[in-house]
Order: structure tokens, then sequence, then C-alpha cells
DNA sequence: TTAGGGTTAG
């Protein structure tokens, strides 16, 4: 009987003192027996129960085994390394290895060597995996296709670039499909799918055998570069190739529809899947999520009837569905069945829920969740920024920034796009100058047209036009229509009618279909008595520009959710509307609120 | 005893 019978048979978590002592005994002082009935040598029983014991998740007892073991082979070592990693501790796999080299004779194997670099990955550490890329050489295993491969693995992942990948990828004489899959897995989850394609082709062209793996992940390539195109002829090829029954390879070909926001087709795939597990459910949940946030939780809705029970994945999109229509109570009710589930605590699920409750306009329970999290990342301290920007709380969205680089946590684009949307909303020219500057001196990290658009509008804003105007003429690229339309606000706020003039011009350029655009010049013509021309803009507006689609609004009135445009009808809660809207505008003249006008009465006139 | 694929957030 072997150790791994021993444990199945005791059903329990702790292995019996006696056999346990028994086992170390044999291994101190085997027993004669002779061929055929041999026993196993102790320490491959011993080394058998260790890989039961990880197998189990016991890793305090697979520790103390380890530590008891009187003779330690490589291969014991191996699997107190590959033990670690198959339990996520990778750094503990890593100090094993070293133990190993330190106070021992023992010399590595191919096997400690891919298992070690397999710890590489999991610490995410190119330098730990260059170390081990010399012994490799060292020990002469660099013919070893388990060792490049994982080597090359560890390259694709940790390192800046696919550089060094590419060497090592280079130097393997006889490639299988595991190194093409690798390699196009290096420069798809890195974003570069074309790329990732590209070595697909390669390899098809090379003679390389597609397979499950490798189709998985070239559709994932295609949803990185949104190409539905692309992704259909895989679809079809994997049809070919009889794999439409593969969940996992079906999966990626779902998700890759979402991502091409081709949800027809999505809706197609998913009708057509003959197996479905949870992550089917939450791809289709996800894809909906934005375009379609009321389908995503209707789809929620109906995998709970299939009776399969929503995880982390499920919730986090359905949060962020309900964080799309702003409806407070359906978000509340949410978080009760995140709690209920037990699932309270998971960093992106508090981070999805901050996003719901800043958007709902509870920003105290946003803040609540955020101080309550035992560990918090930087989409945390944005979500919050965001949140407390658009609450209109500027100086507090700045405050946290300033917080959130003292805790060492490292802003990117998103984060900066923030503070400089909050130091706009709060007057903080100055300072938003000295984020800018920073973000590109400090982080390194190059202007965007929309960080570009950032500054125009906080300079715009604080009517300093002229210096707003000059930024977008340094701008290293073509400005967009978004760029110039925040000039025209600024110079619409603060009396720049010239350059206004520019602005709306290059906006009719750039977008000739805006109706706004006409009437802002038709108004800035009337204004200057230009009656003629004030009367051909308008008359342009009919021709060039789309109807403007109605604006709607929702309303959430006793756990239902209104949603209407002007003039609707809503039966009875009409009142209750009209109720609100009367409040608002009693606050609004309360505060000496002056409304612009221009919009409303040549909307009024034409009828847009 | 070793390797590769499918789903989350700002």
């Amino acid at each position: 009987m072997n150790a791994r019978k021993l444990v199945s048979q005791t059903h329990c978590t702790q292995i019996p003192q006696t056999i346990k002592n028994s086992l170390l005994c044999a291994a101190i002082d085997p027993p004669h027996s002779n061929p055929p009935f041999l026993p196993k040598p102790p320490s491959i029983l011993a080394t058998g129960l260790l890989k039961s014991y990880f197998e189990r998740g016991l890793i305090r007892e697979a520790r103390t085994l380890f530590d008891e073991m009187p003779e330690r082979d490589v291969v014991a070592w191996t699997t107190m390394i590959s033990g670690y990693t198959s339990c996520n501790l990778h750094g503990r796999a890593w100090v094993v290895f070293c133990d190993m080299m330190r106070f021992t004779d023992v010399r590595p194997n191919e096997f400690t060597l891919s298992c070690t670099l397999k710890a590489c990955k999991g610490i995410n550490s190119y330098s730990h995996g260059a170390l081990l890329h010399g012994l490799v050489m060292k020990q002469g295993m660099g013919g070893s296709i388990y060792v490049s491969n994982a080597l090359l693995d560890v390259y694709a992942t940790c390192c800046v670039n696919m550089d060094e990948a590419s060497a090592v990828f280079q130097e393997i004489r006889e490639r299988n499909d595991v190194s093409w899959t690798t390699f196009i897995a290096g420069y798809t989850h890195r974003g570069d799918g074309y790329m990732g394609l590209s070595v697909f082709r390669r390899m098809l062209s090379e003679g390389g055998e597609s397979n499950p793996f490798s189709f998985s992940i070239a559709v994932r390539a295609c949803a990185s570069v949104h190409s539905c195109t692309y992704g259909k002829q895989l679809h079809a090829a994997i049809a070919k190739h009889g794999l439409d029954f593969n969940l996992p390879v079906m999966n990626s070909i779902l998700d890759m529809y979402c991502r091409c926001n081709s949800l027809n087709d999505a809706k197609q795939c998913f009708n057509e899947m003959t197996q479905r597990d949870l992550i089917t459910w939450n791809t289709l949940i996800a894809g909906y999520e934005k375009s379609d946030p009321y389908v995503s939780i209707s789809t929620y809705s109906c995998m709970e009837l299939e009776g399969l029970s929503p995880n982390c994945f499920t919730f986090s999109s359905i949060v962020a569905a309900v964080a799309n229509l702003a409806i407070l109570s359906c978000g509340e009710q949410i978080h009760g069945r995140i709690l209920k589930r037990g699932l309270g605590g998971n960093l992106e699920l508090d981070n999805a829920l901050i996003d719901m409750y800043a958007k709902s306009g509870n920003i105290g329970s946003a803040r609540r969740i955020f101080d309550k999290m035992p560990t918090k990342n930087l989409v945390s301290w944005t979500s919050m920024m965001i949140g407390y920007g658009s609450h209109g709380y500027g100086n507090e969205a700045v405050d946290f920034f300033e917080e959130m680089v003292k805790f060492r946590v490292r802003p990117d684009r998103i984060a900066f796009e923030a503070v400089l949307n909050a130091c706009s909303h709060a007057g903080l020219v100055d300072k938003g100058v000295r984020y800018f500057m920073s973000m590109v001196d400090d982080y390194n990290i190059a202007p965007d047209p929309e960080i570009f658009g950032c500054l125009v509008d906080l300079l715009g804003r604080a009517g300093r036009v002229e210096e707003a105007f000059k930024l977008i003429e340094s701008m290293p690229f073509d400005p967009d229509e978004s760029v110039w339309g925040t000039l025209l606000r600024a110079c619409k706020a603060h009396n720049h009618p010239d350059l206004g003039t520019l602005a709306i011009r290059k906006v009719l350029a750039l977008k000739p279909k805006i109706a706004a655009t006409y009437v802002i010049l038709s108004n800035i013509y009337a204004a200057d008595g230009k009656w003629g021309d004030s009367a051909k803009m308008r008359k342009l507006m009919r021709r060039m520009a789309t109807k403007k689609e109605a604006g709607r609004s929702s309303v959430e009135i006793k756990n239902q959710n209104y949603s209407f445009v002007a003039g609707d009808k809503m039966g009875p809660h009409m009142d209750c509307v009209d109720e609100v809207v009367k409040i608002l505008v009693e606050h609004m003249r309360h505060a000496r609120y002056i409304p612009d006008l221009d919009f409303f009465i040549h909307d009024l006139e034409d009828g847009i």
C-alpha cells in the first residue's frame, strides 16, 4: 500500500502519527525483503506522501514531513518546490530552491529548473528568471524543451518587452506546440494582439499543429485588437477542426464576440453552445454590462434559474451594470447578496462597489467601503478620486491623489486624468499644471489627446483662454473636435468671440453634423449684429446637422426605475417628478443660478 | 515529479 492510498483511506486531514513514524523509521531502517516483494524505498513513499499533502492543501503538514525526512533527494526537493507553486506560494518555492542550492549537494535537474522557473513567473520576477537562465546554461540544460519553454514563459510574462523571450524562442531547436502557444500568449497578454496573430500564422506556415490551446490564445488576440473579421475566420477554422464542442475554446469565441461588441453573434454563439459553465455565463453578462445593462442583469437572473452560483466575476459585472444604470436601491440589494455569500472583502468587487455607489450619488457609502478595504490598489484610489470629482469635491479628490502617492501607489494615465479633472473643477490651475508636468517628467507618461483636453479645460475654465489656445497649437498631434469644443466652452464662458469663432470652425470642419455648434455660431453672429450670417448658420444647420437624439432621464420612484424624455407622460408618477423639479428650481434660485438660455431658445425655435 | 489556453474593476 503506498502513501497516497493510506491517506485516501484515512479520510482525514491529519495523517496518523503512527503511520508517519513508520514511514520515517522505514527510511532509517529499511525492511529486509527480497524481490519481487521489495517495497518502494522509503524516500519515494515519503515523497509520494508529500505530494499528496500538497494536493489536499495541507501545506503545514507537507513542510513538517519534508523537514523530518532524513534523506531528501532531488525528487523530494522538486516536489516541495512544485507543491508550493501549485498552492500559489511562489516565494516559498523560491526559498526552497535557494536552500537546496546553499545547504545541500543536491543539484537541480530539468524538473527542478522548470518548476522553479514557474515560481519565478509566479512572483513576476524577471531577475530571478535571468539568474536561473545562467544556471541552465552552466548545467548544460538548455536543450531540455521543458526548461526552454518555462524560461520562455518567464521572459514572455515578466519582461518589459518580448526581446528576451524572442531570443529564447529563436534558440529552441525543436519547438513544440507549447513553445508556440507560450510565445503567442506572451504577445497577446501584453496587448500586442497583432503580433500574437502574426506568430500564430507563422506557426501554421512552419507546420506547427494548431490545437485547442493555440486556437484559444489566437482568438484572444483577435479580441484584444477588436477584429471580429479575423475572429469569425478563426471560429470557422475551429468548427472545421471539430473543436466547437471544446468548452474553453468556445468560451474564448464568446468572449471575442463580446469584446468586439458584436452582441448578436455573441448571443447566437451562446445559444448554440452545447455545454456552458460559470465562465460562459460570466462572459455574456460582462459582454452586456456596458452596452445593455438591463440585459446583463436579466442574463444573471437566467443564470441563477439554471442553478449556477454567481462568483466574484459575476457580481463584478452586475455591480458595474447597476452602476451604469445608477439605480441605488438595486445596487444596495446586490451589495447585500455579495455580503450574504461571503464575498465581501474581495478587492475587485469592492472597487466595483465604490464606483457603483459614487455613480449612484452615494459618495458616503463609497468612502465607507474604501476605508474598510484591507488592501487597496490603484483602481480603488482612482475610483474614489473620480467619485469625489464628479460630486464636486475637487479638493478632496486632490487630497486623495496626494495620499495615494504617499502610500507609494504609482499613478497611471487614468489617475492623472482624474486629478486633472478634479483640479479643473476646483479651480486649482497651477496645481493642475504641476501635476501635468510631474506626469511627464517624474512618471514618464506621454500625454494623450484626453490628457491635453483636461489641461485645456483646466486653463479655459480659469479664464486663461489664450494659454489654452497656445497649448492646443503646441500639441504633438492634430487636435480633435472635443479639444476644440473644450476651448469653445471656455471662449463662451469668458467672452472670447474671436477665438470662439475659430474653435467653432474647427469643430464644424471635423464634425459637421453636430447641431449645437451651428446654434452657438449663429448666436455669436447675432450678438455681433451680423444677422445675415446668423440666419445662414441656421439654414446650414437644417441641411447639415443630424437631428439630436432626445436627452433621456431616469428616475427611481418606489423601487421602480422610470426612463423618460421631455414631454413624456408617466401617469400618476409625473406629479412626483414635477414636485422634484420644483424643489430643484427653488434650490437653484436660492443659489442665485442664472441659466444659460442660448441653446434653449434656439432649440425651441428650430425644433431640435 | 516538469510546461501552454477561456471571465473582473477606475
